[in-house]
DNA sequence: AGCACGCCGACT
DNA sequence: GTCGGCGTGCTC
């Protein structure tokens, strides 16, 4: 099976004498003129007959040999149907990248211009040779230079003619292991006699630190030079050589850390997970700081003990150092980290690793449910409702909850579902009909965001295919939902903090009331008190705010005129810059910059305002209101750079700052004992992005942030900041009562047919051609209905709701359109992947089977 | 993805 | 009659 789009089936290729391969073997080989990345899937005793000999090439090289198990195949499999994916795009997903490596086409400059064929050149093809002309290395990859402009490819056709540039495909380099020199001692007495005194030195140094080490460690342990050793390795008295090594950054390594005495939850929780032989799912639902990271820790333990490995899969791994930390000072250089933020090596030398079959931890994000362990004992899904485990892009659009249950069950292990506020999809697999047993009131309240999110669909000019759409979708048929939790699955929860900590109480403050009472600043009077205080008793705090940047867009006094990115339909975000640099304005969508202009590029008038509050808005707020305070930002801005988490956070921890001003990552595995008072800037903002689990989304969030405070000895204080405080997510919120903001919120998503009642499948199309996408979308949504549902799918089991332009239609120069499918659930989905079909080249096409992104 | 092939319109 | 654009199909 080659890597190859459009490639479909399977080829036949010829061994070498001395190459041994075996099915499931990562390979490279030749495909029409390049060379490609390929799977070994059988070997065959004899030529098929429909081949001749000649047609018959031969494989070029083993890259990888020893991966695929039967269970993994199935798992990859099982990908491949339910997300509509080839099966070699999964296989891509689940290597460390580059092992499939393909040549790639590139352009430099002709070395010798065929000067009879230089002629006339068009304007943007002049622009195209003086880039190449000026760069020192004249050397680009055709993809690169394709998506600098819409014309690159015309142009390049033209200069490729007239002989200005050539084309050449460079041949693919997959990873290999590192080697770096070592030297050893040879075993024997060598005869001193042959020796200088210089040379014995060097000998008796590298005998005191063990005769082995690497040769640039030797070097400076002698203080000599590399000419020097290789005159003793000459003489017989020591060996140099290539030896592998191992990218893999081991943390720091700390204390080791002994396990902890549980708490009665705990000990409960601990007691129904060690039996677990084979699958179960396990939905462990802990407050913040009850101590589930403990629960898994000794878990784990017996796991390793018998000689198997875990794996244990995190939102975002920078996010988390405190989590990799623990794992590491319990297990030592047992834990490995894998993620895609490692160096390509790094990722290769550890994927290796874990193929080696020794009881190990892997600790990874999304990526690492594809952790290649032999002997896998365990599955812990931490913060199992964080919406990172869901991939959007590019395809498969798997999420790893729903691939690690798959994998759990294939292997036959159990699996972990971690978190305070679990998913509502997880909440019902083990609830069933409890889950939706009636709040206490609330019911009603609840009406007009229905209606909200019912209009939010036909957003932005939609059209409607089906006239079903234009009445209210049918509600789920009950038959379907589920009844009783399902099998294999347990329920265990930690409702109580460790060291009886009681979890704080939440404040909601009515900010209308702020404003009737003359007050306009960004903070309420409760939070100023507030901070006032716990700067006064010398403790710390967390502002936590939805939106990076300064204000969220700058538009003109005089005309109303807002400041777009230029290649994106949405405004630019002000930030402001640390020290008197220019203020600069950035697109949030496609790393745009520009500087901030000085008058308005439309009316020319100064008066520029900036709206919105970001994390550095409320810095400069707070400089202002309440000037001794200290503060660290904290969001994508300043934690752009490798380790600056942590960093950051550290200098938090030693109280250089009395304030972490931040957005999501704060929810995120922070533990902070010294924070006493958390506060929500503007609980609201995350209610607007109303897409249909916001209301979900804002719970998970605020409950995560303010789960920060109170961590240590002394109690904490939650405010969340609102317009809304009637909302019913909000009083939830205040209530902390999960059960309740979960069986009102599940009663909603039946009535509307949405998940966890229902299925969504999004068609995403996109295009620089502003035309061809919306055409293409017609014809795609077209001949879904026909070709696919009319005739496979009950009429009232499905719904088609556009196609539509994306909310952001244009980002980074593509025009997006959309498609979305509802289903009910249960309804088996046909096999649309065929609908690419309808696509021309210059239109992409993905299909995300259960979105959860809808922008 | 990359390349060859073949059809069609514009030009000598 | 020929050149070159672009759509189509194949690659073991």
């Amino acid at each position: 099976m080659v890597d190859c789009p459009g490639a479909t089936g399977l080829y036949t290729y010829q061994l070498a004498e001395h190459l041994k391969v075996k099915p499931g073997d990562v390979l490279s080989v030749p495909f029409g003129s390049q060379q490609l990345g390929a799977i070994a899937v059988r070997l065959l005793s004899e030529q098929p007959d429909q081949l001749q000999s000649a047609q018959i090439r031969t494989v070029d090289t083993l890259i990888s040999a020893g991966f695929f198990t039967a269970s993994y195949w199935q798992l990859l499999e099982r990908l491949a149907a339910h997300y509509q994916t080839p099966l070699i795009q999964v296989i891509r997903t689940a290597l460390p990248p580059g092992l499939l490596a393909k040549s790639k086409r590139r352009i430099r400059l002709a070395s010798q211009p065929d000067s009879s064929r230089l002629s006339q050149l068009t304007d943007s093809a002049q622009q195209l040779l003086s880039r190449l002309q000026q760069s020192p290395t004249a050397d680009y990859s055709w993809r690169y230079l394709q998506k600098q402009s819409r014309t690159a490819y015309r142009d390049l056709q033209q200069l490729l003619q007239q002989g200005w540039v050539e084309s050449y495909l460079a041949t693919p380099r997959p990873p290999r292991p590192k080697q770096q020199q070592a030297v050893s001692l040879v075993a024997h007495d060598p005869c001193l006699a042959d020796l200088t005194r210089r040379q014995q030195e060097i000998l008796a140094v590298l005998q005191r630190h063990g005769g082995d080490c690497w040769l640039s460690e030797a070097l400076q342990l002698c203080r000599t030079t590399a000419t020097t050793l290789k005159g003793l390795a000459a003489k017989g008295c020591l060996i140099i050589e290539s030896r592998e090594v191992l990218r893999t950054t081991h943390g720091a390594q700390g204390d080791r850390d002994r396990p902890k005495t549980l708490t009665s939850h705990q000990q409960a929780a601990l007691a129904a997970i060690n039996p677990l032989s084979g699958f179960a799912s396990v939905l462990l639902h802990g407050v913040t700081g009850s101590g589930k990271t403990e629960v898994y820790l000794q878990a784990i333990a017996p796991i390793l003990q018998a000689g198997c490995s875990a794996l244990v899969l995190v939102p975002e791994i920078g996010l988390t150092p405190q989590l990799t930390d623990r794992f590491q000072a319990r297990f030592g250089d047992q834990v490995c980290v894998y993620h895609s933020a490692l160096a390509d090596g790094e990722r290769y030398d550890t994927w290796r690793q874990m193929l080696s079959g020794h009881p190990q931890v892997v600790i990874g994000t999304r990526s690492a449910v594809f952790a290649p362990l032999p002997k896998l004992g365990l599955i812990v899904l931490d913060e199992e409702h964080d919406s990172s485990f869901k991939q959007d892009q590019p395809i498969p659009c798997y999420h790893a909850r729903t691939v690690a249950r798959w994998r759990a069950e294939l292997e036959n292990c159990p699996l972990i579902l971690g978190s305070a506020t679990p998913s509502l999809e997880s909440w019902l697999q083990v609830k069933g009909a409890e889950a939706e047993e009636t709040s206490r009131g609330g019911e009603a309240e609840r009406e007009p965001a229905e209606k909200s999110s019912e209009s939010d669909e036909r957003q932005g000019g939609q059209k409607i295919t089906d006239p079903k759409a234009t009445t209210p979708p049918a509600t789920g048929s009950p038959s379907q939902l589920p009844r009783s939790p399902l099998p294999h699955s347990l329920y265990l929860s930690l409702p109580q903090r460790i060291h009886t900590r009681p979890s704080p109480p939440i404040e909601i403050v009515d900010m209308r009331r702020e404003l009737g009472v003359g007050n306009r600043s960004i903070f309420s009077r409760t939070l100023q008190r507030s901070l006032q205080a716990m700067q006064d008793a010398g403790n710390q705090g967390i502002l936590f705010i939805h939106r990076r940047g300064h204000s969220s867009f700058v538009s003109c006094r005089s005309c109303g005129y807002v400041i777009e990115c230029p290649r994106c339909d949405v405004s630019l975000a002000y930030h402001q810059p640390h020290s008197q640099a220019r203020p600069t304005l950035k697109c949030h969508y496609c790393g745009h910059a520009q500087g901030h202009p000085a008058a308005c590029p439309e009316c020319g008038s100064p008066y520029l305002k900036r709206f919105g509050s970001g994390t550095q808005r409320v810095v400069s707020e707070l400089a202002k209101q309440l000037p001794d305070l200290r503060c660290i930002r904290f969001d994508s801005d300043t934690t752009r750079t490798k380790g600056s988490h942590r960093a950051l956070l550290s200098r938090f921890a030693q109280k250089e700052a009395d304030l972490l001003v931040g957005t999501q990552m704060l929810t995120k595995g922070i533990d902070l004992p010294q924070v006493t008072l958390v506060a929500v800037m503007a609980a609201d903002g995350l209610l607007y992005m109303s897409d249909y689990w916001a209301a979900e989304r804002t719970y998970q969030t605020i409950t995560q942030v303010a789960g920060r405070a109170g961590r240590g000895d002394q109690p904490g204080r939650v405010i969340v900041q609102t317009y809304t405080p009637e909302e019913p997510t909000i009083v939830a919120i205040e209530k902390q009562d999960y059960a309740a903001f979960a069986s009102a919120e599940l009663a909603q998503r039946k009535a509307l047919g949405y998940p966890p009642y229902g299925r969504l499948v999004l068609l995403r199309l996109s295009s620089l051609d502003a035309i061809a996408v919306e055409h293409t979308a017609e014809k795609v949504a077209i001949a879904l209905e026909k070709d696919y549902l009319s005739e496979l799918v009950s009429e009232r089991d499905y719904t088609i709701l556009g196609p539509a332009p994306a909310p952001i239609l244009r980002v980074a120069q593509r025009y997006r359109w959309q498609i979305l499918l509802k289903l009910t659930l249960g309804v088996a989905l046909p096999d649309i992947a065929s609908l690419r079909q309808h696509c021309p080249d210059r239109v992409s096409f993905a299909i995300d089977v259960d979105v959860l992104n809808l922008f």
